[in-house]
DNA sequence: AAGGTACTCAACCGCGGAAGA
DNA sequence: CTCTTCCGCGGTTGAGTACCT
């Protein structure tokens, strides 16, 4: 067969913007049967949806312990760090950040970081009295661009660098203990449950049901809104979940299991990356080099 | 108040890699 | 080993919203 078979059948396939009906019904879905085999959800769900849209939906805005909203210092300072060192790989600065989908990382990436850094180089380029186009900024982005072709050297510093910022803060960043900030995703799972039987119980008793919809929609949809978000956001303060959860391992679990998953699975080579950064260069993180690094580029950031 | 512009972010598209037959 | 299918990723789009004139 030449060329490749569509994901599937376009004929028949919805696109555009999830109602929550349809949230309703992807959610319950995987409540029953946990996350992945894709392909099968739209013909068992009887969704309207390809499989692709429906993992979509599920990773980047259903499934629990998203945390949504603004981006705090410490985590544009990561994103910026592992941008430099990892390039455009989202899923993989995603899992450094596991609150964060890869998607939403991708956006703030383009929509903020990439203007907020545009204007610290041309800041630094009018402060050094440097011609624009000249090999554009040789100081600044040459930084940038080492560290993106940047030896195994350099690279190990930088990532040393990035996994250490802000050790004051007790929120765990190192993979090996991410594994245990996770559990909230579990918990989360019963809160939507809850909020699914609201949903279904909401009466429709806003004039229209088109009406009553929206306002599900809208204060599903609204950042920073209580209710569904706050639900299902990752607690910030980890260590609290985590004590929870270690009391409250239900039925749940299962997601859990279901959930940590694919994550470990893109983390295992970063895992063993750092393993052995820190094994081996953790020792070696002389300054001359941290001094050299990032921070530096971006200290008039934050 | 109306129209235009800029911005945000959810969702789509197409590709590459992994897994399985 | 080859082919097919599925999954996940990164780039891109476009609808909705906020802001400006």
């Amino acid at each position: 067969m030449m060329g490749r078979p569509p994901c599937c059948d376009k004929i028949g396939v919805k696109k555009g913007p999830w109602t929550p009906e349809e949230d309703i019904v992807l959610v319950s879905y995987i409540q029953e049967h946990g996350p992945g085999n894709w392909r099968s959800v739209p013909n068992s769900t009887g969704l309207m949806r390809c499989s692709k849209s429906c993992r979509l939906r599920w990773t980047n805005y259903l499934r629990p312990g998203i945390k949504r909203g603004n981006f705090n210092d410490h985590e544009e300072k990561m994103i910026i760090h592992l941008q430099a060192l990892l390039g455009n790989r989202w899923a993989a600065i995603a899992s450094y950040l596991p609150q964060r989908t890869d998607n939403d990382i991708k956006n703030y990436w383009n929509t903020h970081l990439k203007k907020k850094l545009k204007n610290i180089q041309t800041g630094n380029n009018n402060n050094n009295n440097e011609e624009e186009g000249n090999s554009s900024s040789p100081q600044v982005k040459g930084q940038w661009e080492r560290r993106l072709q940047t030896d195994i050297h350099t690279a190990k510093q930088a990532l040393c660098d990035a996994l250490s910022l802000d050790k004051s803060l007790s929120t765990p960043l190192l993979p090996e203990t991410q594994t245990t900030t996770r559990f909230p995703y579990a918990s989360n799972t019963e809160n939507i449950a809850k909020l699914l039987e609201k949903w279904m119980k909401k009466p429709t008793g806003s004039s229209s049901s088109e009406g009553a919809k929206s306002s599900v929609a809208s204060a599903c949809m609204q950042k920073d809104q209580p209710g569904f978000d706050s639900l299902l956001s990752f607690n910030s303060d980890c260590s609290q979940s985590v004590v929870e959860e270690s009391n409250n391992l239900t039925m749940d679990s299962c997601f859990y299991q279901y959930e940590i998953k694919p994550n470990q699975e893109t983390q295992v080579p970063l895992m063993f990356l750092e393993k052995w950064l820190f094994d081996d260069g953790a020792a070696q993180c002389n300054e001359d080099i941290m001094n050299m690094s990032l921070q530096e580029n971006t200290s008039g950031l934050f």
